[in-house]
DNA sequence: GGATCTAGCGCC
DNA sequence: AAACGGCGCTAAATCC
């Protein structure tokens, strides 16, 4: 077995004794897999690096991958940087056996003009920017074309699957967490080496998919926008830890009287002979416990099927319990979800929470967040708010930018209804404008309550909803009470008005519904499609809210290039808004660019509606 | 006992 | 005729 010398007096250059693979990437479904080896070069002596890299210099494309010691780029190193070329070996560089300072050839060849493809480059982007070697140019992710590519049918987008699925390679993935800090055994380099090398194989088979199904400029996109998130990641947004501890406590407190009211109005615990075999857990009831709840509210001669929201709502008039219960159930999960679990997220390093944003996390194209998810952080549940307690740094404040009504402007410019166009040009409230229309009441006379009826029916029926469920999505969602026929009344009067919209989905319905078409496009032409026949519902969606994270992404790639001159920083999204940090000098400045920014990246998508950006500044998100 | 599924909560 | 979409996290329930 070889091992690797750590020391520079040892000759560093170790040629592989296989030969280098050459063959052909299938276009098809590849049947027979193989594992090939390639040729690399380790380098492990300063003096080799130049002399390495030189042919990299002259590249047109390089593929990039790094094994690191662990998955955080605050805490963990990079102990290999692997680069691949097209006919010839992969170098691989030993980061324990080079000094830092040492290491301005790689720097180079990192920062010139060639496209630089990696798997989960942002990843990659950050280990090497915490090394100072952050690379610039353009990119190519295999895993966002691959997730761009087979949005809505694939999950799976590693580089074991992408190279098995399309260039029929079997990867041995059992090495990619080995220990990659000690020596290095030839079986961890070889495994290195052919990271690196389908990188560039890949390329090529998605490059040639992606053009053919018309994503190159979405793939393109979600490359711009890729450093914008990796650097995002890196910023996180500050918790101010003493004040969320009040707001849990104020939640504790809550639930705890919630809990006792709860008891008292006569939940309790049913007979059961599991139970009865310990008579101390008799005396209390679980209400979060589904199958407890449930017969508890039998024995109380509640007739329910379920224990679910939608079920409880309609009785929670007739039955006080009912409204106890709910009104528990709601301060035990947000004080478990939130008040609990944000803290654990703080980075003992930075003192800063550091999500996971994932940028093809949703079918749509829209984001998703995690670890943890700060995208739904409630907005108004405590006296304080426990947005409120996500703070700018000392010196700074935090700009926050969202898009007004955006999804239904998407919908207007993607409907064509001349209504609403007239109303969005004209620069009217639409919400206002539904309210006139579905009541008869002029614009004048429109209440705020008709004003909120008008907002669930807005969003309630642009994507077809039926009468029932906006009934029961205006009381959960708006606490708007309707009865059945008022639901059908004004279901039937927002289609009358918006004729267009109506248009639409008969459109929609018409032309891919009812063809068994299992895909559709957003404006900018970002694909989802479907393994199984999609609902309409589920086709009129996407085209708007995948839209809208499209220009979301515009903006933020965008906002990578101008941030760094006003010294604000990316901190966070939530589909429609951007949250910057900016130091208190260059607020002004910062908030007129990302304010055109994104109406800009608007304007690329929406021809007729005028896209408006409502943006705030303050000492902390809320 | 751990992995996985479901219900129910939050957000846009 | 009827149909809203897109996520992630926690605790309870269930599976293996």
């Amino acid at each position: 077995m070889i091992v690797v010398p750590n020391s520079s007096s040892i000759f560093s250059v170790i040629k592989s004794s296989k030969t280098l693979l050459r063959f052909t990437p299938m276009t098809t479904s590849p049947h027979n897999t193989s594992t090939p080896v390639v040729e690399y070069e380790l380098i492990t002596n300063t003096s080799k690096l130049s002399d390495a890299l030189l042919p990299l210099q002259k590249a047109r494309v390089i593929a990039i991958d790094t094994e690191t010691t662990g998955l955080d780029p605050r805490s963990d190193r990079i102990r290999l940087i692997q680069l691949a070329i097209p006919k010839h070996p992969v170098v691989i560089i030993d980061l324990a056996a080079i000094s830092i300072d040492e290491l301005s050839p790689l720097k180079q060849v990192l920062t010139n003009n060639a496209i630089k493809v990696f798997q989960n480059g942002k990843f990659d982007w950050q280990m090497l920017g915490m090394l100072g070697l952050r690379p610039t140019g353009s990119f190519f992710d295999v895993m966002l074309a691959s997730q761009v590519l087979r949005s809505g049918l694939k999950k799976e987008h590693d580089l074991k699957s992408l190279a098995l699925e399309f260039l029929g390679i079997e990867l041995d993935k059992s090495l990619q967490s080995s220990n990659f800090t000690g020596k290095l055994s030839n079986s961890q380099l070889e495994y290195a080496a052919l990271d690196a090398f389908v990188l560039l194989k890949l390329r090529m088979q998605l490059i040639s998919r992606l053009r053919s199904a018309s994503l190159l400029e979405t793939a393109e996109l979600e490359f711009a926008a890729m450093p914008a998130v990796a650097q995002m990641e890196l910023n996180g947004m500050l918790l101010d830890a003493e004040q969320w501890h009040l707001v849990g406590e104020e939640l504790n407190q809550k639930k705890q009287t919630a809990l006792v009211e709860l008891v008292e109005a006569g939940l309790k615990p049913t007979p059961s002979a599991q139970l009865s075999l310990f008579p101390e857990f008799t005396e209390t009831i679980n209400p979060r416990s589904s199958t407890q709840v449930l017969s508890a509210l039998h024995a109380l001669n509640i007739p329910i099927k379920l224990t679910s929201k939608s079920e409880l709502i309609p009785l929670a008039r007739q039955y006080p319990i009912i409204q106890l219960l709910l009104n528990y159930r709601k301060l035990a999960s947000l004080y478990s979800n939130f008040a609990e679990a944000l803290p654990k997220h703080i980075h003992p390093i930075t003192g800063r929470i550091h999500p996971s944003y994932r940028q093809c996390g949703a079918r749509s194209g829209r984001f998703s967040c995690k670890q943890p998810n700060l995208q739904n952080v409630p907005r108004n549940c405590t006296a304080k708010g426990m947005r409120n307690c996500f703070i700018a740094a000392p010196g700074y404040q935090i700009v926050k930018a969202d898009y007004s009504q955006i999804e239904l402007r998407i919908v207007a410019e993607i409907s064509g209804d001349t209504r609403m166009l007239d109303a969005y040009t004209k620069g009217e409230d639409l919400h206002t404008l539904t309210a006139s229309l579905i009541t008869g009441k002029s614009l004048e006379e429109v209440t705020s309550e008709d004003r909120r009826i008008a907002k669930s029916v807005n969003f309630g029926l642009i994507y077809g909803m039926g009468a029932a469920k906006l009934q029961a999505y205006a009381e959960e969602k708006y606490d708007v009470l309707l009865t059945l026929e008022e639901a059908k009344e004004f279901r039937k009067r927002f289609f009358q008005a918006y004729s267009g919209v109506k248009r639409w989905h008969d459109r929609i319905r018409r032309t891919v519904y009812a063809k068994d078409i299992k895909q559709i496009r957003t404006i900018g032409g970002r694909r989802r499609r479907w393994a199984k026949k999609p609902r309409l519902s589920e086709l009129l969606n996407h085209p708007v809210q995948g839209t809208s994270a499209d220009m979301l992404k515009v903006a933020i790639a965008r906002l990578f290039e101008l941030l760094p001159k006003t010294g604000a920083k990316l901190i966070g999204v939530v589909h429609d808004e951007i949250l910057l940090e900016c130091p208190q000098i260059s607020l002004k400045r910062t908030s007129r660019i990302l304010k055109r920014v994104m109406v800009e990246a608007g304007e690329l998508y929406l021809q007729q509606v005028p896209v408006e950006v409502e943006l705030t500044i303050s000492s902390s998100w809320g």
